[in-house]
DNA sequence: AGAATGCCTTGAATTTAATTCATATCAGGG
DNA sequence: CCCTGATATGAATTAAATTCAAGGCATTCT
């Protein structure tokens, strides 16, 4: 008899494409999922998938059924909020600030789908940009930080959301272009462009650049568009996050490199109040991220 | 982590109000349901039923729950419904056939609630009175009866409805009034109103008139609000199924007694030609008279 | 072509979870 | 106050799901 579980293993396999991806979203061996799947295959006398050398592509029995999955899961989901609602307490402010210039790309859809949820709670994006977000959280003035820094004191935990891939974004024809892996002492001589911030908020400064001895010369930009406007015009050159230049990759606008053997990777993290951390619209609205992110970005890797 | 199975449970206490009734309605001890729904009410941090010396009453809490469990069987059998469909092979003609006159009232409903399910199926309820309704089955005139008498051959099956308990209608004033049991030696004298039907087929001349040698006048109406307008004005008595008088008991116009000790007890079936048993609108047909029954007939008891 | 990958399947062993059994407990009605 | 008709509980049992350890089949790399 299908149950829950076989309709979140689906919806995992539907997002995944690959037992093995799947699995480990629910928690499970990949095995385990296979075993589900054909169980569920042979209560039904069809079959689900088509399986094919890189995964498992779905039949239109498999689809009907990733259809119930779809509904019910967010059906069982609105029903737990509400149960949680009707124990009271649920209301707050969530004022949201970002370490990371580049998140703005995908917050505005998370704020939307949460708002949706939790009406009763007041989210907001701090404007402007702060020099220390962590700050804020201190002086009372943000409920939550998104960004790669951990918090210091006991008082705040870090939600783990991602990590990502910072690349080095190019103009097209740059002398660099035929190297897949860009090194430090590949860039000596560059200009580097950069949101407005402090050099120690700047991975690529922090954990290669300053390391090799390396030091270019600056110019900032706070808009992610007109950084790349100036990489494109040959003004220099940036590091940014891979969902981040993709689109402008695939339009023959820049190119993008990995830089060093294994790629600079950054971390990324809510940081809330302990005393906030509990709270089930915290705990969802990380989740949120996670889920969005995971399914609209490339090249992410859930922590 | 709550799955359908609780969902189920939920609704089977819902639909009896007792955990020990839910119990044999999905196939557990009323033991496993305590403790299922106590791990719910765990899960969740909240009181789910209110618990009465009577029996559970859902707490808001339990009744969103019961909200979602509601929605989401539904969906659940849709979307199975669809997977029976495209395996293709789901047409087909149901002609029903009745063999008690009173399985009108429920039938209606049950019907129209098929048809919503089932649109390819080309349901119909074969008109008149027939004296020998499994003969329309051999016929090729119908494909399902439903009544008390099982099918001789091994190309028909019976599949079980539900038993009912057939009550002795008299007028208001009648001299057997006080009588809490009707024994057949009461009888003596009366006139019996029936439908018009063979008296082979009536239960009370077969199995205690008959039995007691006593052999009554008798009179025949071909609707029960007929038969029930001739017994409140005296010209005679008659023995209907508890649901079908119920009504008119609550409203004074008649009064039931059972008959006999343990009661006059009558098994209906529903009987289709062995191959057409297994087809799934076939067994969600029954389904659905099980249910409706189950629930909205009063003093019934499921097969 | 041959080796290496990446993915899924299988069957047995194991672990985990649900269910039953046997009582205990509790509330209401006579 | 003791039935009766409910639910609760804890330990024992049973059933089911999951993991483990191989195996197999394509595809890609060299």
């Amino acid at each position: 008899m299908i149950e829950l579980r076989h309709l979140r293993s689906l919806a995992a396999i539907a997002d995944t494409g690959k037992l093995v991806h799947a699995a480990s979203q629910v928690h499970l061996t990949q095995s385990a999922l296979s075993h589900q799947m054909r169980a569920l295959e042979e209560h039904y006398g069809a079959a689900l998938f088509q399986r094919t050398g890189a995964g498992l592509r779905f039949t239109p029995s498999g689809q009907r059924l990733l259809q119930l999955a779809r509904e019910t899961l967010i059906a069982v989901a609105d029903a737990e909020r509400d149960l949680v609602r009707l124990k009271g307490d649920t209301g707050g402010d969530l004022r949201i600030a970002l370490e990371c210039h580049t998140c703005f790309d995908w917050l505005m859809p998370v704020m939307d789908a949460f708002r949706g949820r939790w009406p009763e709670v007041e989210v907001d994006l701090l404007a402007g940009f702060h020099s220390d977000p962590l700050g804020l959280l201190q002086g009372g003035k943000a409920e939550l930080v998104i960004g790669s820094q951990k918090p210091r004191g006991r008082d705040y935990v870090a939600l783990p959301l991602f990590r990502f891939e910072i690349l080095a974004v190019l103009p097209l024809e740059h002398r660099l272009r035929a190297k897949r892996r860009i090194e430090a002492a590949d860039l000596k001589g560059e200009t580097l462009i950069t949101y407005p911030v402090p050099e120690e908020r700047i991975d690529l400064i922090r954990q290669v650049l300053k390391p090799a001895g390396i030091k270019l010369t600056r110019r900032t930009a706070e808009l992610t568009v007109a950084i790349l406007q100036l990489v494109a015009s040959r003004r220099g050159i940036a590091a940014l996050p891979n969902w981040g230049v993709r689109n402008y990759v695939d339009l023959d606008y820049v190119i993008a490199r990995r830089i060093g053997a294994q790629g600079l990777w950054s971390d990324l993290h809510a940081v809330v109040p302990r005393a906030l951390a509990g709270r089930p619209y915290v705990t969802e609205f990380v989740d949120i991220i996670r889920t969005k992110c995971a399914t609209g970005l490339d090249g992410i890797e859930l922590l």
